[in-house]
DNA sequence: CACAATACCTGACGGC
DNA sequence: TGCCGTCAGGTATTGT
C-alpha cells in the first residue's frame, strides 16, 4: 500500500521523467478517478492541455505537480495537479503504444511525443484533481492538502509541537498516528512497524506518553520510513510500483506487519493480529504488552 | 470541537 | 466449479 515512502518513490520518478514537459492532451477513461475535480472530467482534461509540469512535490501521502505556462515558468495563479494514490493507485511512465493496463483510469500525453503518464488504479480509492495553491506557514500547498499536517521527513516537522498535541488527546496512540491532521504520511504498515520498534502497544493512551517516549516513537517512524525509501518502498504484490512498474523490497524487512504467527525478531514470541478500526494491528505480545487502561 | 464509525471500491483467497 | 464471506485500507463524510 502506498504510504509516505512509496509516494516519495513515485514523486522522484515523476520529477525525473515528467517535470519540465508540457501536456498536450489528457484522457479520462474512468470518471471516478477525477471525482474530486468538481467541474468534471471534461473541465479537468481541458484545463491541463497546454500546461507545463513545473515541479513535483509531496506532503505525507499527497503528491502534486505544479503547473506552469507553456514556457515552463510557474504561472501567477499557482495551480497544481493533485494526485492521491489511495490504496492501489499507480503513476506510470509508459510509451504511448504500450498495451493499456486493465485499470487504466487517466492518460496524460505530452507535446514532445515522448512517454506518457498513466494513472492506473484497481480499487479507485485514489484520484487526480486540479487545485489552487495556498500558503500555509510559508509553504505553498494545494487547498485540499492545507489541512494535512507536516510529515516526519519535512524540515518544518516539529516533534515537540506534535508531542504537546498528542498528550492533550484522549485516544490510542495508533489512532493518533494515523490521523493525518496530526502527522501525515503514516499508514497502517509503518504505524505498526514504528510502534514495534518503540515497544508501544497500539491502544496505549496518548495522554500517558512522556515527551521522551514520543520522541523515541517519532525517531522510529523516521527511521523505518527512511529505510523503506532506500530500498524503493514496500510492496506485497503488483499493486504498488514505481513509475517504471518496479516493486520495492521493504516487505522483506517488516518485523510485525502481516507477520501473524511468526516469531518476534527481538524476543521470539509469536506475533499477534488484532482487529483494529475495521482492519488489523500486528504486535509482539511480549515487547508490546497491552496496557490496562487501553484505548480500544 | 473531539473522537469514532462508516461508505467507498475491486480482486484474491479459503471454505464448502 | 462456483458461490459466498472475508480481507486489504486511506480518506471524506456522517454520527455521537
Amino acid at each position: 500500500m502506498p504510504e509516505l515512502p512509496e509516494v516519495e518513490v513515485v514523486r522522484r520518478g515523476v520529477a525525473e521523467h515528467a517535470v519540465g514537459r508540457t501536456l498536450s492532451s489528457v484522457e479520462v477513461l474512468h470518471p471516478r478517478a477525477v471525482r474530486r475535480h468538481v467541474p468534471g472530467p471534461d473541465d479537468f482534461a481541458g484545463r491541463l492541455a497546454g500546461r507545463c509540469l513545473s515541479a513535483a512535490r509531496r506532503r505525507g501521502k499527497y503528491l502534486w505537480l505544479e503547473l506552469g505556462d507553456e514556457a515552463g515558468s510557474p504561472d501567477s495563479g499557482g495551480e497544481a495537479l493533485v494526485v492521491h494514490l489511495g490504496m492501489s493507485g499507480q503513476l506510470l511512465v509508459q510509451p504511448g503504444d504500450a498495451r493499456e493496463e486493465k485499470h487504466l483510469r487517466v492518460r496524460l500525453r505530452f507535446a514532445d511525443g515522448g512517454p506518457e503518464l498513466r494513472f492506473v488504479d484497481q480499487r479507485t480509492f485514489g484520484g487526480l484533481h486540479l487545485a489552487d495553491l495556498v500558503e500555509v506557514d510559508g509553504i505553498a500547498l494545494p487547498k485540499p492538502v492545507a489541512h494535512i499536517a507536516p510529515d516526519p521527513l519535512e524540515q518544518v516537522f516539529a516533534v515537540d509541537a506534535v508531542a504537546a498535541r498528542l498528550r492533550s488527546r484522549r485516544t490510542g496512540i495508533k489512532r493518533a498516528l494515523l490521523d493525518q491532521s496530526l502527522v501525515s504520511g503514516v499508514g497502517n504498515i509503518y504505524a505498526d512497524e514504528a510502534l514495534w520498534r518503540a515497544q508501544l502497544h497500539w491502544a496505549r493512551p496518548t495522554a500517558t506518553l512522556t515527551r521522551p517516549k514520543i520522541r523515541e516513537l517519532f525517531d522510529a517512524v523516521t527511521d523505518v520510513m527512511q529505510e523503506a525509501l532506500q530500498v524503493g518502498g514496500t510492496s506485497f504484490d503488483a499493486l504498488y510500483v514505481n513509475v517504471n512498474g518496479e516493486s520495492g523490497y521493504f516487505d522483506r524487512s517488516l518485523a510485525v506487519y502481516g507477520q501473524a504467527g511468526r516469531p518476534c525478531r527481538r524476543c521470539g514470541a509469536s506475533v499477534r493480529r488484532d482487529a483494529f478500526m475495521n482492519r488489523s494491528s500486528y504486535t509482539c505480545p511480549v515487547c508490546q504488552p497491552k496496557p490496562r487502561n487501553a484505548h480500544l
